[in-house]
DNA sequence: CAGGGTTGTGTTAACGCTCACAGTTCTTGC
DNA sequence: GCAAGAACTGTGAGCGTTAACACAACCCTG
């Protein structure tokens, strides 16, 4: 009946129509431009939420080149870590006014990597962060676009790109320092895989603390994060009670592994074997008995990569990259104690 | 020294020019329309990757309307239940060629999500995903944008938005007859907080079973999803070994805690009470004793949901809304026995 | 009350792409 | 060998916004 049935969404010609003014002055009072009459302000302001106009953001970035948009490249985001770590960085960002657009990998490698680096520059994203925890994935931010502002989690310090990242190292050395601390001759160590970064550090981090001390290196015990792997550590260490006393395992998960497997052989913690974990995670605190462990704080990571983001964003030259360490916490609870 | 230092980025029209076709050609290609000879193609594409040329997506979501990226609005993503999801949702959405503007809410309300939305609507999101999952949060789903694709996660049924979720109800009713077909008198109930439709849902189930059943519905406990909280509750519980004999625990983190607090009280599990959980995370397995529970396949949940909303987006009408129930899976393991 | 600045507003041209349509060239059949 | 159609390619406009500039109206100050 009416002169067009199908509505389409406003846009700034029409509620420059509708209060009485040009297009450009909407747009001044939509980006409070301050020179704008009081008086035309709200006139204009009563048009938009007549009309419920909603800017365009895309029209916008098309012409100012700026998304306001920030893209993550992350590693399955099931995993506590990653999932903490995209969320503190995922509120830093809307802090600062920056949406974020994820992807997610399932399996990591340097042409995943790129890809998605790649579809992200596509978009039109301001930045990248990439929480890239494995050497290979680390290698791909060596061919980023051009002039793309980007950041590394977790990540090699290698390349020209800034790093943010827990210290492994250090975290790895407080948890081994302790166990010798409570008289322990030696502690073994239940790694995470090969390839992983954070695994590398907490290794370099244990085997030093040894080294220093002079104490023997036992042999390393491999998994891969899950607890069913660190299940399979604990019931080949559980075969040597009496020789092993303390065992620093890489991640929590693990950690609750190992506790399975040594309450299924029949071995007590901390009386015959003390642990140490790594994360921190929700869980550990009440884990039987509850773990000491290493806390990570991811928020803190997620919010420093983005202030390291937005500071190479907002300015024009390309900054020097930098390294930023966030300090492990060590957390003590019942899985450790000192030998008779 | 050279006619201009500063390099922008190429665009079409440069490849046009180097490859001595028009921009729309270019075009053509980048889109592989039917109508252009083998030959030109090679020609343009080889100019392609000469310059290095990258398509930009915005100008392209200008015209055409379509953004290819859908908002997804969820609640504390640290969470394995909404990661999972979360996840789940991403990998759906890229295999179909779309990407994922993730907005995390710190506190849920009314307000937050309303202001999530519309901020991913100005952003020009073809559809939303809403991961709401309480009352409050999924009430905002009535005032979406006027033409707004979009489909509830774990939401409410009400409303005219689609919605996907696991069938909450059922299993409550698997976990609580499970427990009371080992023989058990009653079972007893700790559940997530108010609001959560969830925690209702999974009430709802257990009261169900037990009053089908004739059996007396013991005093609900509630606790927060927290391992802490349950580890309260259990405390409370383990007061009454004897009467409380098969619990039913909302979820598995709270689960863990109850598990803790009987340790403490030197109460066994399951030989004096035994436990169910909900959620089945990778955890479960490896607690001691490992825990019977009710598995969630948020995967599931999480493509099913990115199948509606696609389904939505490209219809061009207005689908009927629908509700798809992904059901649970009863996962026995050692913390439930019968009585004696 | 003339002239310089400030303040408020409008006009026009991009931004980089796709769509609609108008050409052009190549097939094909008789 | 030539019309008629199919296959290919080019031209121009426009998506909704901001930037740059132009211009009007108003304030001062001397």
């Amino acid at each position: 009946m009416g002169p067009s049935v199908e509505r389409r969404p406003p846009v700034m010609a029409d509620v420059a129509r509708l209060a009485g003014v040009s297009h450009q002055t909407v747009s001044r009072v939509l980006n409070d431009h301050p020179n704008v009459r009081a008086e035309t302000r709200t006139r204009v302001m009563r048009a938009i939420d007549q009309l419920g106009y909603r800017r365009n953001l895309v029209a916008r970035a098309l012409v100012t080149k700026h998304s306001r948009t920030l893209g993550v490249v992350s590693f399955d985001t099931t995993l506590y870590g990653p999932a903490s770590t995209v969320y503190g960085i995922e509120q830093a960002a809307r802090d600062a006014g920056y949406f974020v657009s994820i992807v997610s990998l399932r399996t990591i490698d340097r042409a995943g990597v790129n890809d998605a680096i790649g579809y992200l520059a596509e978009q039109g994203v301001d930045g990248i962060v990439v929480v890239a925890p494995q050497r290979s994935a680390a290698r791909a931010l060596d061919d980023l676009p051009a002039g793309m502002p980007a950041v590394a989690v977790e990540g090699w310090h290698q390349g020209d790109v800034s790093v943010v990242s827990v210290d492994q190292v250090e975290g790895a050395r407080l948890a081994t320092s302790h166990l010798l601390g409570l008289g322990h001759e030696t502690v073994w160590h239940v790694s995470g895989p090969a390839d992983w970064l954070e695994a590398e550090g907490r290794c370099e981090g244990w085997r030093a603390v040894l080294t220093e001390a002079g104490r023997r290196v036992p042999d390393l015990l491999t998994g891969d994060w899950s607890p069913r792997s660190g299940y399979q550590a604990g019931k080949h260490l559980a075969a040597m009670v009496g020789d092993v006393t303390a065992v620093f395992v890489a991640n929590d998960q693990m950690a609750l592994g190992l506790l399975r497997a040594f309450t299924e052989e029949g071995v007590k913690v901390p009386e015959q074997i003390s642990i140490v974990g790594f994360d921190d995670i929700p869980e550990s605190e009440f884990f039987s008995p509850p773990l000491t462990t290493i806390r990570q704080d991811f928020g803190a990571v997620g919010r420093r990569s983005i202030d390291v983001l937005l500071r190479q964003i907002e300015s024009s030259e390309s900054l020097p990259h930098e390294r930023l360490v966030v300090p492990p916490q060590f957390v003590r609870r019942g899985s450790t104690t000192g030998v008779r």
